[in-house]
DNA sequence: TAGTAACT
DNA sequence: AAAT
């Protein structure tokens, strides 16, 4: 078997509070494996989540459809459609209210940031994130959240992807990031408008997802 | 405009 | 780069 791009990053920890931790930028950190140990804990709460808010493709304002599906949870959640990117109170699928954000993601993600050096991080929406075959992510800023002192926690469960990440304008060239499963990539200060994104999702399998990489993006938004 | 076409 |  031949290495593949990702094989040579050190075996998770699985712990947030000892997991290696390396400088990606200033005000951004990876928590290589931070995550492991509840990786199984939190696909259940996806399953149970998306059953009560299903994953969905979405639309771009200019038209395009986001290869991607996504849902959310917490008090607001992220959409897109030919009126723009905007947070909002309910799904438009449903018209009902998101499903609550769970307590215990709440407070993985604010140790996530405590150990990135924000502080008091209290997340009120998620974005869950599907990456099946092939899937990608542009280039883009998270903006829409009004509060631009919380940091962006993001966690990666499933197959392997590269986290493109780039800078504060669109044409300096990204770059490329191996982010395997149970990783946490926290951004913010300096670095929170930054611009990010995902290569398109290379072939393969995980034991826990299958061909797929589940993403969830927490932020403090204000409403 | 979190995507895409249409350039180079 | 430009459309929306």
């Amino acid at each position: 078997m031949l290495p593949d791009l990702f094989s040579d990053l050190p075996p998770p920890d699985g712990d947030l509070a000892t997991a290696p931790l390396t400088a990606i930028d200033e005000g951004a950190v990876l928590i290589r494996g931070g995550i492991t140990r509840h990786a199984e804990h939190l696909l259940s709460d996806i399953r149970s989540l998306t059953a009560q808010a299903p994953l969905r493709r979405l639309y771009t304002p200019g038209g395009g459809l986001m290869s991607a599906s996504l849902s959310c949870c917490g008090t607001v959640g992220w959409v897109s459609d030919q009126r723009g990117y905007r947070y909002q109170r309910t799904d438009p699928l449903s018209g009902r209210p998101w499903p609550a954000l769970p307590a215990s993601w709440s407070q993985l993600a604010a140790q996530a940031a405590g150990r990135a050096g924000y502080a008091g991080f209290v997340p009120n929406s998620t974005l869950i994130n599907r990456y099946g075959r092939r899937a990608e992510m542009g280039l883009h800023q998270d903006r829409n959240e009004g509060d631009f002192s919380a940091p962006i926690v993001s966690f990666s469960l499933g197959l392997a992807c590269l986290f493109l990440w780039g800078g504060s304008t669109r044409s300096q060239r990204p770059r490329r990031i191996p982010l395997t499963h149970g990783d946490v990539v926290v951004w913010g200060g300096p670095s929170r408008l930054f611009f990010h994104g995902i290569a398109p999702l290379p072939d393969g399998t995980h034991p826990l997802t299958g061909p797929c990489r589940y993403n969830l993006t927490f932020r403090h938004v204000r409403p």
